[in-house]
DNA sequence: TATTGTTATACTCTATAACTATA
DNA sequence: TATAGTTATAGAGTATAACAATA
């Protein structure tokens, strides 16, 4: 006869149950850190993908971030509807963006309060932890990274 | 004049962003792994939890797994109705939480399903990676576990 | 024939509030 | 007064389908 079962953590070995863990818990400061600013994580995303590359169209940023671009639709009527992003046809349906003055000062603003979270977050590793954890991460998703 | 900005990647360096890339990738394999199961990860993380510990309640694998209370009702509702779950009165107003032969047959092919699908995942790391990864996550969101 | 941007919609997950019964 | 379990519901986030205009 077996004795009542060993308390042994049965999620001790999962790595993926960890990675879900650690998501959610830096997610939530992430939005907490944003939410000053009324962006959502996703929103500060697209800012940033708008801010780093000249004239990206809505469509290269969903396939950059990984969101649909139906779900893309209203997050840009909010942008242009708060004057944040400037459209310039390039041809006849695709349009070019960029920041504005105000987009280009929120932008900044959310890039600091990232920062800060990072530092929040990820402050207790070294550099070099910091980006062996980063390039195991990428490997995961981004398939041409290389890894894996 | 600064000539057009150069297209240096915006996430390079945020640890969260590829934290939070890698996870719903991950999550993605596991949700497809665990499909032919009719489980879903939060139904599978339930009965990992109660086939490790004898006798958890039902509140006790909310605060493990971080499921509000709520939640976890229709969770639970739907492994009586399949006869996966045992309840026993503790007390009162809880009950002990135990599985069925059937359950501990669904619990044992989860496993198994779950540890291909991390082999599939983390093939591409040692075991010193894996462990070395795993604990840097756990204290991102495990304040307990030391780390950080 | 494929792509862009849009609208509408559905589905899942998660969060909150309220309630009963029990400790 | 706090906790267990439940119900109902609301809010995100995400996914699908369809459409018009353009390539």
């Amino acid at each position: 006869m077996d004795g009542p079962e060993p308390h042994t953590d049965p999620f001790a070995s999962l790595l993926g149950y960890h990675l879900r863990r650690a998501s959610v818990a830096v997610m939530a400061d992430l939005t907490a850190s944003l939410a000053p600013l009324e962006l959502t994580p996703a929103e500060a995303s697209v800012l940033f993908a708008i801010g780093a590359g000249s004239g990206v169209t809505q469509a290269e940023i969903g396939r950059i971030l990984g969101i649909a671009r139906a779900n893309m639709a209203p997050l840009m009527a909010r942008f242009l509807a708060l004057g944040l992003v400037e459209r310039e046809a390039v041809d006849g349906r695709s349009q070019a963006l960029t920041l504005t003055r105000a987009g280009r000062d929120l932008h900044d603003r959310a890039r600091a309060a990232a920062a800060a979270h990072e530092d929040r977050m990820f402050g207790g590793f070294s550099a070099a932890e910091r980006a062996a954890i980063l390039a195991k991460l990428r490997a995961l998703w981004e398939p041409e990274s290389g890894g894996l």
